[in-house]
DNA sequence: AACCTGACGAAGA
DNA sequence: TTCTTCGCCAGGT
């Protein structure tokens, strides 16, 4: 494995700050990273690094407030993991962006 | 260098 | 509201 981009790590960094009870999206991330169309990359990160930098990836969901993992299993899982942090499903696999997006805005750390 | 991949996303139909 | 299409990115092969 190689190692990370700066863009990479700033994504890394950032995943690495989401608060308990809060999410964000690809979109939104990669944007704060410095590239807002590279969201995919971000996808990309948590698919292949979300184990070894100890990534909260439960808290990153799609721009449409739903969960994108494939399987339905893993929906339920993340689901699960979210509920336990008292975010409350508005749907099946769908919560209010407008209540529980997190506000960048109080970030230092990045 | 070329091509493929991933838990994306905006725009249309 | 659901489904397609198409563009985008860094890493991996």
């Amino acid at each position: 494995m190689s190692i990370p981009s700066d863009f990479t790590q700033r994504i890394i960094n950032i995943i690495k700050n989401i608060p308990e009870g809060k999410v964000l999206t690809y979109g939104f991330i990669a944007k704060i990273a410095g590239n807002p169309k590279a969201a995919r990359q971000v996808s990309w990160v948590l698919h292949s690094s979300s184990k070894k930098y100890h990534l909260p990836w439960h808290r990153v969901i799609s721009s449409n407030g739903k969960l994108s993992m494939s399987s339905i299993e893993d929906k339920q899982y993340q689901k699960k993991l979210l509920e336990l942090e008292g975010i409350e499903f508005s749907g099946e696999f769908k919560i209010d962006l407008k209540k529980y997006l997190w506000n960048i805005d109080s970030i230092e750390v990045i």
